[in-house]
DNA sequence: ACTAATCTAATCATGCCCCGCATGATTAGCGCATTAGT
């Protein structure tokens, strides 16, 4: 087996599967029937053996901690692979004086402790990403209000010197005066702003107090770059 | 198909140091675990 599909087998996906997400403090009651007839067994097991061995018999049954050399020699070997085919189990027993039954134990419960703890990796993994993303967010929502605070004012602005400037040059000249490139710029205006029913039509703006106007604006920054755009 | 070996997941038990953590050991598997050899 590749060490993908053993990944795999051990971690089948990184969609953590409802049960892993599950409130594991409320067993269903099949597991509660499960995990009692467990218990009473146990207690039995107990009980007998504490009956039957009690002049150090059950010596064996005792838990027996592993040397640091065993323990290393054992995780060294994990690492080379995670799987433990039946000949490499009785080598290390060989090699390390301890039981079969004690190197496929030691083999599951490292296992198990290799799962969790990648499990626990990729939910940190996880997480981070996850904050990242609402702070990004946060600052996008912090920016989009500032473009838009941003875009009234330029609004307000504008119709007041749109206002200033019709009654600067209102009535001054006919429509015969406009130019037409003064009525392109306007309908340009028009469709940069949307400001087509707020302040003065421009269609009879002379160009002169137009041209003006716009270096007003240009001038005072009000339209940015934009007024390149009508010339 | 049958069987033995092995697996995962959950849990218990124990040792180390003072209560919780690390780790060795046990158990079930319920549409009755899966896998590999015969």
């Amino acid at each position: 087996m590749s060490p993908q599909e053993e990944e795999r087998r051990m971690f089948p996906s990184f969609v953590f599967p409802e049960s892993f997400l599950a409130d594991a403090s409320t067993p269903d009651s099949g597991g509660e029937q499960k995990k009692a007839g467990r218990q009473r067994r146990r207690r039995k097991a107990r009980q007998s053996s504490a009956a039957g061995e009690s002049a150090g018999g059950d010596d064996a049954a005792r838990k027996r901690k592993l040397s640091d050399e065993q323990a290393q020699f054992l995780e060294m070997s994990f690492r080379e692979d995670r799987k433990l085919e039946t000949p490499r189990k009785e080598k290390l027993a060989a090699e390390l004086g301890l039981d079969t039954k004690q190197v496929a134990v030691w083999f599951q419960n490292r296992r198990a402790r290799y799962k969790s703890k990648l499990i626990e990796e990729e939910f940190s993994k996880l997480r981070a990403a996850h904050d990242a993303v609402v702070v990004h967010n946060c600052h996008l929502e912090a920016e989009l209000l500032r473009l838009k605070e941003r875009l009234a004012e330029t609004e307000e602005e504008q119709s007041k010197a749109m206002a200033a400037a019709a009654r600067a040059g209102g009535g001054g000249s006919s429509p015969s005066s406009s130019s037409f490139s003064t009525v392109t710029h306007h309908a340009a205006m028009v469709e940069q702003f949307g400001m087509e029913d707020a302040g003065p039509d421009l269609t009879y703006m002379s160009e002169y107090a137009y041209n003006n106007y716009l270096m007003d604006l240009e001038g005072s920054g009000y339209l940015g770059g934009a007024y390149n755009q009508f010339s």
